[in-house]
RNA sequence: UGGGCUAUCGCCAAGCGGUAAGGCACAGGACUUUGACUCCUGCAGACGCUGGUUCGAAUCCAGCUAGCCCAGCCA
């Protein structure tokens, strides 16, 4: 045991950890003095589920936070009540916590600090930087100019700073109507940042808001809150995507002019786009309401939802984020990569048990009929922690179509007339015989077992080159196995050029009805077991009835085997 | 009057002037009661291109090229 560790921690010392960038960023903060405390925040909106591109977020900020013994944040960014619901709010809650991000109390939400964001808008005008301004959605588009040409300036920029002071307070009293007045951050229209010609910083909309009912009708706008709420949280690092890079001289505009002490720094990071998933908010909404999807926790979206119906752990998640790595390069990670991180986690903590997925019927012509063996079997040869098991053993089996051929191809070592494989945690069998229909399909195969090659018994007085799978026909448990297909078209990418998406017709769910020993009973809700050979499986919370197991298949196995 | 960002192996990604880490994938081989796992081995003659500075450049400079983002009273 002492030995292991030691191998462990000089492989440790010898591993090079590098650091990202922010990280980079953060440590010199720390030693500039500009940061004593690391506090990051995720602030989503809530107005949909999260998915595996928010998890990259969720897992970097509190990472981050732990790594360097600061806090982390939750805080809903809602500001638009237009857009957002209660009910997403808890979902996103759940997820989060699932993921493993830690925010403790710190539960926040941007529609708290509404007052503060109206005194800062006061402030701003006071100090003559901000003014209220009668164009119309379409007029102040107009004046905005085009990204080649410069905008021009409002007719209403010059007002004095009492009549705006007067006219944004009758704004929040609701006197005027919606849309008929925004209150605009005086910057520069000439500014090749069109985010820096004269912002609009709020506008008026009566709404009930899922956390202020009707309190305010003026809403502050993204780029006028989300400073605020960091400074008043007292963010450090303020990490979000690449497309605000063009908002942070606006970002450091309002902490700036506001006058905040210890202003958060803006960081960007790319976005994570894997392959052959839809990932993008608006195309999973899409596919759950054109009905090809069963929800937004159908398990061939990566919706965390979905990600931990299909069976995915937070563990295998942090692991993926941790090896796509951290960087400003847009870029679409592997699939691969995501079903290797939950083998990788799944292998030793989940139980290894025989099923059959496409069976074909093996008799032992020599074995007694109506006997039943109890043979014991490993939970998990690889972790002799996880006990073991007893299967029971009988006459007739079921076996894996594929395991069985007429005329075998050169280096096929299962099983065919005349040849003996292993039956795995049971006996070596030899193909005797094989029973055909009219069509020529294999409906039986003869074998004949020697009781001298039992399992555990050290027989060493041959070999087999191959070992199969069963399950005893009689005591095996009928389930549903799914295996889920890419829903996206591998050969034709995710988006056509119209936009549309090229769904992979054969990505509905291939559902088999097949056979696994007994213990499988024993499963519960988002349990999952290695099938041999055939990958990991988790239970289907949501199609599990009292009568019938349903398993989503998380990940495939490797297959070293290639025919030809 | 455009601006911002990015470019290192099939896919991610280190590298921060001293002579190309690592992971996934892939290919060989060893082992094997999962053709899995594990373990070995191989896998960038070169860092988008072209020049320049330097004893020395993926790293600095200049000029190109390509991709992404921005003209919501969305976030």
């Amino acid at each position: 045991m002492d030995e292991t560790k030691e191998i462990l921690a000089e492989k440790e010392e010898k591993e090079v950890v590098s650091k990202n960038f922010i990280e980079m960023i953060i440590e010199k903060d720390i030693e500039a003095g500009h940061c004593t405390e690391v506090v990051t925040r995720f602030p989503p909106e809530p107005n949909g589920y999260l998915h595996i591109g928010h998890a990259k977020s969720i897992i970097l900020n509190s990472g981050l936070a732990a790594k360097y013994g600061g806090k982390f944040n939750l805080r809903f960014d809602d500001t638009n009540p237009t857009k957002e619901k209660t009910e997403f709010v808890q979902s996103i809650i759940e997820d989060v916590k699932w993921l493993g991000a830690d925010f403790e109390e710190r539960l926040f939400f941007a529609s708290d600090y509404f007052d503060q964001m109206y005194e800062g808008a006061v402030k701003l005008i006071q100090k003559g930087k901000a003014f209220v301004c009668d164009l119309s959605a379409d007029e102040i588009r107009e004046y905005r100019g085009t990204l080649k040409e410069p905008g021009k300036n409002s007719p209403y920029r010059d007002r004095s700073i009492e009549e705006n002071l007067d006219l944004f307070e009758r704004m929040k009293n609701g006197e005027f109507p919606d849309g008929s007045k925004v209150l605009r951050a005086k910057i520069d229209m000439a500014s090749p940042n069109i985010n820096m010609r004269d912002p609009v910083i709020y506008r008026i909309a009566r709404m009930t808001h899922h956390n202020t009912g009707d309190k305010w009708c003026i809403y502050p706008m993204y780029d006028f809150a989300h400073p605020i709420e960091d400074a008043i949280e007292g963010v450090s690092h303020s990490i979000c995507t690449l497309e605000f890079e063009d908002h942070r001289p606006l970002y450091d505009w309002v902490v700036r002019e506001l006058e905040y002490e210890n202003p958060p720094k803006q960081i960007e990071f790319a976005k994570l786009y894997l392959t052959n998933v839809v990932t993008g908010k608006r195309y999973i909404k899409k596919l759950v309401e054109d009905g090809i999807v069963d929800g937004w926790d159908d398990p061939r979206l990566v919706s965390i939802s979905a990600l931990r119906r299909r069976g995915f752990t937070p563990e295998s998640i942090r692991m993926f984020m941790e090896l796509c790595g951290v960087a400003k390069a847009n870029s679409s990670v592997d699939y691969a990569m995501l079903e290797y991180c939950v083998r990788e986690d799944l292998k030793l903590k989940r139980p290894r048990v025989m099923a059959v997925l496409d069976p074909v019927k093996l008799v032992i012509t020599n074995y007694p009929e109506g006997q039943t063996e109890y043979l014991e079997a490993m939970n998990n040869p690889e972790n002799e922690e996880m006990g073991t098991r007893m299967i029971p053993f009988t006459r007739e089996l079921y076996i894996e179509r594929e395991d069985f051929m007429i005329e075998p191809p050169k280096k096929y070592f299962r099983l065919f007339p005349g040849n003996e494989v292993r039956l795995m945690n049971a006996y070596f069998v030899t193909c005797t015989d094989y029973v055909t229909d009219e069509t020529g399909k294999v409906t039986e195969i003869h074998c004949t077992y020697d009781p001298e090659t039992k399992s555990g018994s050290g027989f060493t007085g041959r070999k087999v080159k191959g070992t199969i799978h069963w399950v005893s026909a009689e005591h095996a448990v009928q389930v549903e196995a799914r295996l889920y297909e890419n829903l996206i078209d591998e050969e034709k990418g995710v988006y056509n050029e119209d936009g549309t998406m090229n769904i992979n017709p054969d990505s509905v769910s291939i559902r088999k009805e097949c056979y696994v020993e007994p213990i499988i009973k024993e499963a519960k809700p988002y349990d999952s077991y290695q099938f041999l050979r055939n990958g990991f499986f988790c239970v289907d919370y949501k199609d599990t009835t009292e009568d019938k197991l349903v398993f989503n298949r998380v990940a495939s196995m490797k297959s070293g085997y290639k025919p030809n």
